[in-house]
DNA sequence: GTGAAAGCGCTAACAG
DNA sequence: CTGTTAGCGCTTTCAC
């Protein structure tokens, strides 16, 4: 028969209750050797008899820390994400911390929000997906002191830490390993945020392409309009590709129809391969195409899909390891770090055509 | 040129630099009316202008309340959860409190140490996935004064709050639904996680079949083993489901093979497929299945899978708000809310074969 | 080894 | 209207 909320036990009720003194219920909970061995049994016994738990918030106020790590991300929903989630989670708590989350749904303005919040709950540091439109707001977090470590997404004008993935180079090798496959007349089906990862991936589709000698022009690269600021959304709709690639694949192609898509995301490419099942493009006998993500379903679709494997959880260990190393040492140099993603060989690209018996390994590192 | 960590501005900087008290700054920043115009521009003005934001640690400390909610999650990497983070904070959010995230992996031990952290932390409430296999936990929370709502699961025996989904109908609808299309020998494949979620459902698999008059043996109900302690895992891979269906669909069926799979998770009805593909069984033609969660992929298979799509944002929504309530209203009973999912019927069902041009709505209830 | 005193930054009482 | 006093629960001096 529980009672109702009772106050919570404080240490003071473990000291009058043994006729200490505050102080020495403190000494004797916190491991300090200047206690009796007698005491500190008693203490413990009794704190455990009335279930006395420390008031974090008072000890913070004290001690100067609130031995809490912010979290700032934009969408939870995006597989990606969800596992940094996951491993940074897993690791702050290992490490004693606790975690604040805070999401933004790419808004700047909700980002700013939780810049404040930052500041007034006082976190040590955080780990951070920036939104990348302005940054104004994280100088005022770091010149408070809270060090940033920047995840996936950079902001180099702050000189943080950053921990990424090598998007340019996920990018490149698929597109050479299209063009290795015979491919010619590409196509780049980008995300249309205005952030680096995409950038990047840009970069390395034209890299391959320049590469291989073949030219790019304009309308090789194309961006695909997404629900980017629909809060509850999912990271992106295979909707919006599928319309677009259907009225991509409408569009007169002076060189010929394209005979290799590299998309942004595995979403793209499950937009893409309907449009193309409906046009009867045979994948990867007429059109060969790639992902980016390597999400959980890519490799069962019906045309197993190649794409590139992310190191999620990599990424998201270092980025606490990162943080906790500043919070300690303080002012060394800012240190990058660009994770290499995997290029994951399947049917859509002419690969393995369906799973082999080897086993698709569900790494520690997937999606 | 930024300076390096400044000690962060305090009430008493501000009261020194206008020769006021404390007090007086606190009131004028605080919005009280017992403060003149003049004195309040002044403060406010120097505040803005030396960059102080409050400290929540001692505001919290005074006031008994750290105006942060928990939420513990067993895994960010479903779907369901994702979106469930999103929502959640999102509104936690906006009613001006924080989020702390726990992360349990479906492990007890976790939740254990999960729960030390929201007594820790002091936090003024928590929703709670629970993991379900112990308890005694939450009821120290929850004696402690901390209102709990359970979200998905629920502990009864706590006489807490609780919102989820109506899985049993849900699955009820789906079987119900291959069962008019005229399958008989129907077969459910669903997670064998120990929690009620997945109880219900096969308790909606066996009243459907009931109410149509068909016997469940017991090996229509198959439980699929799954990675459910893997910490970075994805909530399941199809891999498990195709290598336990492949085994299934080889053993005899004296009363012939299966024409119809109601699966417990859009996952496994990926593994499924392949399984069904391989020993080319047509769907729907020879096997109708469905699936459960509307997965994003789920509308863009090959086979556009009929599946179960749950309300995930309008869950953590109303946790959120049942929680707050409690926090104000304090001793009513306990609420329970059920809330009911919606059967999407597709092609792997006999549903319309492909996209038609009405829209799927990737509404604000996804996945 | 233990206690008394002071203070973390803030807000609530009470005076004035 | 404003200042003084007190205290949230804890830890850290410094005496004893």
């Amino acid at each position: 028969m529980t009672e109702g909320p009772r106050p919570r036990p404080t240490l003071r009720d473990i000291a009058t209750a043994l006729g200490l003194s505050v102080n020495t219920v403190s000494r004797a909970l916190g491991d300090k050797d200047s206690v009796s061995a007698a005491t500190r049994a008693a203490v413990q016994a009794e704190a455990a008899r009335i279930g006395y738990v420390p008031n974090t918030l008072a000890r913070s106020l004290v001690l100067g820390s609130a031995m809490t790590l912010g979290l700032v991300i934009t969408n939870p929903s995006n597989p990606f994400y969800a596992q940094l989630i996951s491993s940074i989670e897993l690791r702050v708590r290992a490490q004693g911390y606790s975690l604040l989350l805070l999401v933004t749904d790419e808004s700047v303005e909700n980002e700013q929000r939780a810049t404040e919040a930052l500041l007034r709950s006082a976190v040590d540091g955080a780990v951070v997906v920036p939104v990348q439109a302005e940054w104004d707001h994280w100088r005022r977090v770091r010149d408070s002191g809270i060090p940033l470590v920047f995840v996936n997404r950079d902001v180099p004008e702050l000189g943080c830490d950053m921990v990424g993935v090598d998007y340019e180079r996920g990018s490149y090798e698929a597109t050479s390993h299209l063009i290795a496959g015979g491919a010619r007349r590409l196509l780049l089906l980008e995300e249309d945020l205005p952030i680096t990862t995409t950038a990047d991936r840009i970069t390395g589709f034209r890299r391959a392409m320049a590469d291989a000698g073949l030219k790019v022009s304009d309308d090789q690269v194309q961006a695909v309009p997404t629900k980017r600021y629909d809060s509850l959304a999912l990271p992106w709709q295979p909707e919006e590709a599928y319309r677009f690639a259907q009225t991509l694949l409408t569009d007169a192609h002076p060189d010929g129809h394209p005979d290799g898509f590299v998309t942004g995301n595995d979403y793209f490419a499950l937009g893409l391969l309907r449009a193309l099942a409906e046009r009867d493009l045979a994948v990867p006998g007429d059109v060969a195409i790639t992902g980016y993500g390597d999400h959980p379903y890519a490799a069962y679709l019906q045309t197993p899909l190649t794409t590139v494997r992310l190191p999620a959880a990599e990424v998201g260990t270092t980025a606490v390891d990162l943080l906790l190393q500043r919070l300690r040492a303080g002012t060394e140099r800012p240190r990058k770090t660009l994770i290499r993603p995997e290029l994951v060989i399947r049917a859509s690209t002419g690969g393995p055509p369906a799973l082999t018996n080897r086993q698709e390994q569900p790494s520690s590192t997937p999606g």
